[in-house]
DNA sequence: CCCTGATTCGC
DNA sequence: GCGAATCAGG
């Protein structure tokens, strides 16, 4: 896939947006986040206050079996002794939190339903071993199931590793999706 | 281990 | 220009 203008377009809108590298990618199909991320840097976007900052201003030069390559970078001409005066002043950006794509259905309430009580009894116990995660640190792998009362501090996400192609890990999916054969036997 | 972006460099 | 490999960090 190459990079036509209405790709490019997506990919400059959903990076403003504060899309991460693999979700635009995932978006556009065809490209790995790598591609993304090196499609933002050659159109010169870039800082967008990132959700993990990596600044790396360290050049470092790494022990390539090949020959030396030439120094292309010396964006360095000279240093003169500044006044003091000059000072770098840092931006403080205001950064943009990332908004989690609430994909998928969210989790209906474990409520009054008719579980089979292993899948219940299974959830309690995963519940001990929940990552308990909090809305945010919420990924596309890690299980969606609200845990607790969200108006107390007593709420968090599993957080289990999610069931390939579910938004909850095994044990909340056989909760969540039932086999709809429950009150089946409503013969008419 | 999952994720994030950054950089390098052969193509 | 492109992006895989690699790096660096959370």
């Amino acid at each position: 896939m190459s990079w036509t203008d209405e790709r490019v377009e997506l990919l400059k809108k959903m990076w403003g947006e504060g899309q991460s590298a693999s979700q635009i990618a995932k978006e556009l199909g065809g490209v790995t986040r790598n591609a993304v991320i090196g499609k933002v840097h050659r159109l010169g976007l870039s800082n967008r206050a990132t959700a993990s900052a990596t600044a790396k201003p360290e050049p470092k030069a790494k022990p390539a079996a090949k020959a030396e390559a030439k120094p292309k970078l010396a964006p360095k001409p000279a240093e003169p002794v500044k006044a003091e005066a000059e000072a770098p002043a840092p931006k403080p950006l205001p950064a943009r939190k990332q908004i989690i794509p609430a994909g998928q259905p969210l989790p209906p309430q474990p409520s009054a339903n008719e579980i089979s009580p292993e899948a219940l009894a299974k959830v309690s116990e995963i519940e001990k071993k929940a990552k308990k995660l909090t809305l945010m640190e919420l990924t596309e792998r890690t299980c969606k199931w609200p845990v607790g009362d969200p108006a107390t501090d007593d709420f968090w996400f599993c957080g289990l590793p999610v069931q390939q192609g579910k938004p909850y890990c095994e044990a909340h999916v056989g909760v969540a999706f039932q086999p709809m054969s429950s009150r089946r036997d409503r013969r008419r």
